[in-house]
DNA sequence: AGCAATAGTTACTTGAAAGTGAGTAATTGA
DNA sequence: TCAATTACTCACTTTCAAGTAACTATTGCT
């Protein structure tokens, strides 16, 4: 039984699978693709911003995996200051579903986990 | 319209829900998660050899947290050798259907996300 | 006496990710 | 003429998450 499991296991340690989910993980992936869900079309600067405490050089690095990945797409307006919407591809949207049970799931069972590890600490120190 | 996300997003970054949802994007704390759900309980042992890849170290840190979180819980028999079973707790059962959404929407996008990150390498080789 | 088994711990090292701060191109408006 | 705007890039430093490998306690077995 453990046997089976195993090479199913091992497939997704190293296979394309695990490196969509470390995507999906991704600190700053996350807030972009939730945000531009939010907001539909968005500039550089305006991501920037609403995110608030990102760099720009963590924006830029996010926003091309995120190109690369085909989730987000980018429109360049060839003017003087330079423009660069970022929105949501059809895929990135495909996505906002099962993003958003993860994040009602966070907020619904948040209480119990902070509790949990409250109480978890609490039983260490006094052990 | 920005700006009331912006506090909407802010909370999101430095609140609580962003460290329920670390835990969730972490690599190990997903395979451990999932395969619990699939085998029900195992020892530390088989976990490792389920996993195959993960140092003792890296597993006794994620079962730590996910044990912190109350995600999984740790039985102890008073043996000797030691014997630790570890499961899901309802709470952490209460997490596999998000987090199955999310893979099947990996293993059904995989080749659409393949296909533009080499469309997207080849792209830049030319430019 | 000494080895095997189990579930870890500890100390050390390393690599990659992330942050910092400055620089760039091109044009407009004061 | 010079600052301002926008969307970056580049070089450098720092941080910390993760890996490695050796060590621990406890008891039965040989």
């Amino acid at each position: 039984m453990i046997k089976e499991n195993l090479k199913k296991f091992e497939l997704i340690e190293d296979c394309p699978v695990r490196s969509v989910l470390d995507r999906v993980g991704d600190k700053w992936s996350i807030l972009v693709i939730t945000i531009l869900g939010e907001c539909g079309t968005l500039r550089f600067n305006e991501l920037n911003a609403v995110i608030g405490t990102i760099s720009q050089k963590m924006l830029t690095v996010t926003l091309k995996t995120l190109e690369a990945d085909g989730l987000i797409s980018r429109k360049i307006y060839p003017q003087v200051p330079p423009r660069v919407e970022y929105s949501l591809t059809p895929l990135g949207e495909s996505l906002l579903p099962a993003m958003s049970l993860l994040v009602d799931w966070a907020l619904k069972n948040m209480p119990a986990i902070q509790a949990s590890r409250k109480e978890y600490s609490q039983r260490k120190v006094l052990v």
